[in-house]
DNA sequence: CTGTTAGCGCGTTCAA
DNA sequence: TTGAACGCGCTAACAG
């Protein structure tokens, strides 16, 4: 056996064995290696057999550029997230990518931080790789990244973020409802005055969502909606630690908070001035992630599949870019809530 | 102009446009247009502007899986991590995709499980799939793995982890140093029975550095070293919040731990149990993720530069893949110590 | 059941 | 400075 060798018979560097030597060495054609490569039946045993003998010997391995060109599918798909260091996105992450796996694509994972330049960058390169499909993951589509989404031929579908434009393939909980049932509990214990604490209002799941929840369950029980009470943030620890003394003058007794790290930052700002919780202040959370049962006291919060969002988005999406017909564009997970030690 | 019609003349499905539609529309050859895409400065500016103009009237994107049959380069790297949704480990990731993108790479993440069947599996789909270099995460190099890696012609980096071969290339803190140095600060303060806590000790990071290092400051001290003292149990919260009974029976006064959610439990634990910290029990941890100082009170550990890890790591594999030669084989970045309320 | 033949879209000589 | 032609490694008809 010689195989790619230079004029000098030496075994040259880049040693990359093809189909092509695989053919030869089982004295077959190309095609029925690539046959028996890709489990297609037609081929008789005894010659699948000579060929997987051969494939082992030689140590070959598909190259699946080569595969991506001629066959127009890369089975890799691309995820936008705004931070893998963020544990809401990563579990999403970690149930996208579990699927894909188990239907042998890989993902692309792409942070954007939520800028829209970014995003729109990362989906051109995305685009350029031909990935088979998109998880967008974020909590604002630009104007131009929606244009460009519906404008692609690629599948797309959002994982845990809304589009509140209802256009797009979306997988999450019924955010409206989870906030209800939540500040529910705050309600029941006779709070009246409520806060609202959350991430950027220009974020649809904020403002659209979640905010709409608050104003309802408040209508539902005749209270009365007072913007003193909504508090704009960002989503980080510090953010919520500092805005104990803004949450007193506004003489909130309890409140929602949209984030697990901010919730967390609220919890210790108010115990480090003095107050007792549950007692004199009761929070609940959004999220459920570990820092809600690592902080004492627990906090009681929404409960969100996580894993699972990321695991059907993936799973959708294999649908589409197998060009099944989906019945329903946004599927919903059911959510919960968890009654810990940060409410009566 | 007509591009992409059958025989009705009617736009097909897949409106692709090749860098022959751009040739084609352009009046120059397709050699040409690869020259303008590829910053060949072999074109004369005026055919570069009215290439440049038909790209952008056509929308055109070269298709990076045909560029990288003809180039043998696919601009992406291969990431196996245990698991994204430790934060440890994105935050590696998250260093490592910063850079990836300055340098016009993607990454192709992969989670492992720290499952040594599953990181062979994943190599293998990265090399299939004609990665340009790869990066590993991970706290155990089985045999197995290793042979691959060593038998591979793809570059491959450590981050964060080591290889107590010293055969591989890799990028992290000099873990003995650090856990002699939290250590000292326990002992400083006169203990003289101190736990030393982690995660399985067949994990060289454990074993062969934390451990080793725990020795030492033992020995430097004249205290002699007790295996009654040393837990090995997983990297979990509850695996430290369930350990207090076992602590206080081995009669520590102090405790080094090798993971912060195991930290966070057995702080937890202890004080769950009416135990005072820092007075009756000290602790330090190893990691300085953000539950450092979300837990109450707020652990002391050490510091560790995660992002710049991932960071260094993703450009020193570019420098591999460019062949450029690089002097040192492992890149040791500082750590550091900071003092909180775990302490005395 | 198997082989032949075209491409897939682009990079890259080699001439011109 | 430009173009023609070949090949990267593989899939997908189409024959046989």
């Amino acid at each position: 056996m010689k195989m790619n060798e230079n004029k000098k018979g030496l075994i040259m560097e880049k040693q990359t064995i093809t189909i092509y030597d695989v053919a030869r060495e089982a004295a077959v054609s190309m095609a029925t290696v690539s046959r028996v490569v890709n489990g297609n039946p037609n081929v008789k045993p005894a010659t699948r057999k000579k060929v997987l003998e051969v494939i082992d010997r030689l140590d070959y391995r598909p190259n699946a550029v080569a595969r991506g060109l001629a066959s127009k599918k890369t089975t890799t798909v691309g995820v936008i997230i705004p931070d893998v260091t963020n544990v809401y996105f990563s579990s999403l992450a970690r149930g996208i990518d579990d699927v894909a796996t188990m239907y042998k694509y890989n993902i692309i994972l792409a942070n954007s931080d939520g800028n829209a330049q970014k995003e729109i960058q990362v989906l051109n390169t995305l685009l350029a790789k031909q990935v088979d499909g998109i998880i967008y993951m974020g909590n604002k589509i630009s104007d131009e990244l929606r244009v460009q989404f519906e404008r692609s031929k690629t599948p797309i579908i959002l994982a845990g973020s809304v589009d509140d434009k209802e256009k797009l393939g979306s997988v999450h909980i019924d955010y409206v409802a989870a906030v209800e049932e939540a500040i529910s509990d705050l309600i029941n214990h006779g709070n009246k005055k409520i806060a609202f604490i959350s991430g950027p209002l220009n974020e649809p799941i904020n403002s659209e969502y979640r905010l709409k929840g608050y104003k309802n369950v408040l209508a539902k029980n005749g209270i009365e909606f007072s913007s003193d009470l909504v508090f704009e943030t960002d989503y980080s620890y510090h953010a919520g630690e500092i805005l104990w003394p803004a949450i007193v003058s506004a003489g909130a007794t309890a409140a929602f908070v949209g984030d697990d790290e901010l919730a967390a930052g609220v919890l210790n700002g108010a115990q480090d001035a003095g107050v007792e919780v549950p007692a004199d202040f009761e929070i609940v959370t959004s999220n459920n992630s570990k820092i809600t049962e690592i902080v004492r006291p627990k906090l009681s919060s929404i409960t969100q599949p996580l894993y699972d969002i990321g695991a059907v988005s993936m799973r959708f999406l294999t649908k589409l870019m197998n060009k099944e017909d989906v019945i329903e564009k946004t599927v919903e997970l059911p959510y919960g809530y968890i009654k810990r030690s940060s409410t009566k």
